[in-house]
DNA sequence: ATCCCATATTCTTGTATGCCGAACATCGCT
DNA sequence: AGCGATGTTCGGCATACAAGAATATGGGAT
């Protein structure tokens, strides 16, 4: 039973498996599913029966399965006991409000970042981004602002994976970010100029925690068209001030 | 392992009680949760470790587990997923906007009733409800909405069970429910008089699909004080209107 | 209608696998 | 230090699970 220096109970993998492979289809059959996890079929049905059970699973009515409902449930409840999120909320509304731009607050996890909450401004501009999300480190002024602090193996990690190109200026190349991002460090802010979607300028800093670790960021995008360059330096100063302030509530001193 | 005429795995049975338990406590220890779901120490351990792996629970600093990031993301697709939610939107937020105040969606899912959907008002009121929750049946407007037109058999089967007492308007004597249920029934719609919380007044509608089942409700929620007995009224034939609509996009004939 | 193919679901069986009890490690508390 | 209550590992046995095959179901094409 242990495995990797871990106790994994096999069957249960083999489900929450089942469960991701339904981030990226809709719905999805038992033998599709047994294809693309690669296992028995009446193996997959049966997990598939126990996840449907306790209404992880759902079927429609063309009979294919989908995520159920509880999944919204936990979901709501992870969404509400991040506490950092708590702290930060007044704050990052403040700074929508003060702006009237949209402001996404990501948090690290494990090596992963996600999207965690959103504050919109009236105006508010086309977003891809949505809560829950994973974050694109190389592609995001979020995404930099966390990269750039990371330890150096962790970084170089990211950099050395394939590097997607969402727009002409994302920058793919690893060494080209390299550079960015002690640039970043050193400014303690990071742009995106319109290098995950045209049109859109993001300004991102890092949150610590009470450790001074950098646990998270926050971001305020804007059409290109409405941020000159006078205005991006004062919504950098805003922002870094906002930064600061949630840190010190998470209890970072000075 | 066929149990009840269906398939279950035991352990990913077992391991899905795990994070359901999670639902009422925001972290536990391993002790704490095999005392919980009435399991061996170390079977709850090897459940919970491959849990961890996978990013369904994880850690918090004081050690104790807590529910994953991930729960986050899939409880997002689900959201976005269902698409009665993105039918009605539209008419919701007409609807938001007519009157200026709140309005819920909630969805029937296998006997259990969630709330989907919310479209805030800009003059907002101080709410309890939030997506991804149960609905409280019996003192929801949305909640008698559908109680009022469930098979009886069900019907009876929600009105058996003990009927919490929200606030002193609460109904909570069973044949004084069900009278105001088939009242309910009569007129279409179900109003909330200050009934979960004192200075709510909600009125929610059923919704309907193609085979004419009812398979949801929203409703429209407003401060006692911005809602005369005209005003009322007025939000009835609202609210009815657009349930209808919803309901026709939907399929549902006439 | 009939066949055919693909898919869902059930059955059976051997054995790997997950469960348990108990031992060990770690931590916080007095 | 010592205690109590946790988290974590170990090993053996029995059971619960995975797999393959067999059986339903259903939808499309002819």
């Amino acid at each position: 039973m242990i495995k990797n220096n871990k106790a994994i109970v096999q069957s249960v993998d083999r489900a929450l498996s089942i469960l991701q492979v339904f981030a990226q289809y809709e719905e999805l059959g038992v033998t599709e599913i047994s294809k693309l996890i690669n296992l028995n079929k009446s193996t997959t049905y049966g997990l598939l029966s126990t996840l449907f059970e306790k209404g992880y699973v759902d079927k429609k009515p063309n009979g294919k399965y989908c995520l159920g409902l509880i999944l919204l449930e936990l979901g709501q409840y992870v969404q509400n006991r991040l506490n950092v999120r708590n702290t930060a909320r007044p704050l990052l509304e403040e700074l929508c409000e003060k702006y009237d731009e949209t402001i996404h607050l990501v948090l690290c996890n494990r090596g992963e970042v996600y999207y965690v909450d959103k504050v919109e401004s009236a105006r508010s501009i086309v977003n891809i981004t949505q809560v829950g999300k994973k974050v694109a480190l190389h592609a995001s002024s979020v995404g930099k602002a966390i990269l750039a602090y990371m330890p150096v193996e962790e970084q170089e990690r990211e950099l050395a994976l394939p590097l997607k190109q969402y727009t002409t200026y994302t920058i793919t190349n690893p060494s080209e970010l390299r550079e960015h991002l002690s640039l970043v460090k050193e400014n303690g802010y990071a742009l995106d100029m319109e290098e995950i979607e045209l049109g859109i300028r993001c300004i991102g800093v890092p949150i610590r925690n009470y450790t001074g670790e950098v646990i998270g960021a926050f971001s305020c995008s804007a059409p290109a068209t409405r941020v000159s360059s006078e205005k991006l330096n004062e919504i950098i100063v805003a922002v870094k001030d906002t930064a600061l302030n949630v840190s010190r509530r998470l209890g970072y001193k000075i």
